[in-house]
DNA sequence: CACCATGTTCCTTG
DNA sequence: CCAAGGAACATGGT
């Protein structure tokens, strides 16, 4: 459930729920997920820590614990790659197929799992360094834009996607942003005019503000295995529920009638991944 | 069997 | 040294 709004509506239903929570019980089943931290070393720092804090830096979650008996807090960061989820569910439970991490709460146990594995729960901090600034935040200015995008040669739908620029955005909003903005992928950064710039440092915060407050209002099974339980940024017409239709505008919509224009949609790929654009509306 | 998938990192090439 | 492109990671859906 990867793109920063999915983390962002995460991290508000399960800091409550965690808050206070102590770790009495640890199963890596999945090395992996929790390198560079050796097993052991991951052990002995959670067993009897309890969660204080968490938050949402782009796509990380942050979870802040205090160990047992001890002042001094630690981080632990978690990452869902491309089909991580991380839930709470009743301890007698039976952990699921993929699950990579549980922890072990008491009545509930906190279970990060990931059919691909391309995710991280580990006590490794260093990642978040790395980011740009929040594109809800106030470092997110449209001067900050535009310096950043004049050094650059690399086509803007790229770009995007690089977190040091700006840290949450993925494949499908960006996608998202540049067909609010009307601008075409496909430009070199520095291409981009002052307008275009304004536009699409407004679209992107429009985007990210509309997908976030979407996935606060919809009801999630977060634990639940049907193919949108917790899995909200799936919102395809496909003769589902309302709640989930016509909701992205062209992210997956290759073929399809432009929601302005009625132009069919187009897909690309650049850097190896889907773009999604109206040739018209999105004209070079 | 083929191709596609919400992400990041590492390696090669130019 | 840097940018760009591609493969790798691992599993499943269509």
């Amino acid at each position: 459930m990867p793109e920063l709004p999915e983390i962002e509506v995460l991290v508000r239903h399960l800091a409550p729920l965690l808050q206070g929570q102590t770790v009495r019980h640890i199963e890596v089943r999945r090395l992996k997920v929790i390198r560079p931290t050796p097993l052991a070393e991951f052990s002995r720092v959670l067993d009897g820590a309890s969660f204080q804090e968490l938050v949402r830096r782009g796509k990380y979650l942050v979870f802040t614990l205090r160990p047992a008996g001890r002042p001094q807090p630690f981080i632990l960061l978690g990452h869902l790659g491309m089909t991580g989820r991380i839930y709470l569910q009743q301890a007698a439970t039976e952990l699921p197929r993929h699950t990579a991490v549980m922890l072990g709460l008491g009545a509930k146990n906190l279970v990060y799992e990931d059919t691909r594995y391309f995710g991280r729960f580990t006590l490794d901090a260093r990642a978040v360094a790395r980011l740009g600034p929040e594109p809800l935040g106030p470092a997110f200015s449209v001067d900050y834009l535009g310096q950043a995008l004049r050094r650059s040669a690399q086509a803007i739908k790229v770009k995007l996607l690089d977190q040091s620029l700006l840290a949450g955005v993925g494949n499908i909003y960006a996608s998202e942003a540049l067909f609010a903005a009307r601008i075409p992928p496909r430009i070199p950064s520095r291409r981009l005019t002052a307008v275009q710039v304004q536009r699409l440092q407004q679209s992107l915060r429009a985007v990210l503000t509309e997908a976030i407050a979407w996935g606060s209002t919809v009801p999630l099974d977060w634990a639940g295995t049907g193919p949108r339980d917790g899995l909200f940024y799936y919102g395809l017409a496909d003769g589902a529920a309302d709640y989930y239709t016509e909701r992205l505008r062209v992210y997956d919509r290759e073929g399809r009638p432009c929601v302005n224009c009625g132009t069919l949609i187009r897909r690309m790929v650049q850097g190896g991944r889907s773009t999604f654009y109206c040739p018209r509306c999105q004209r070079g």
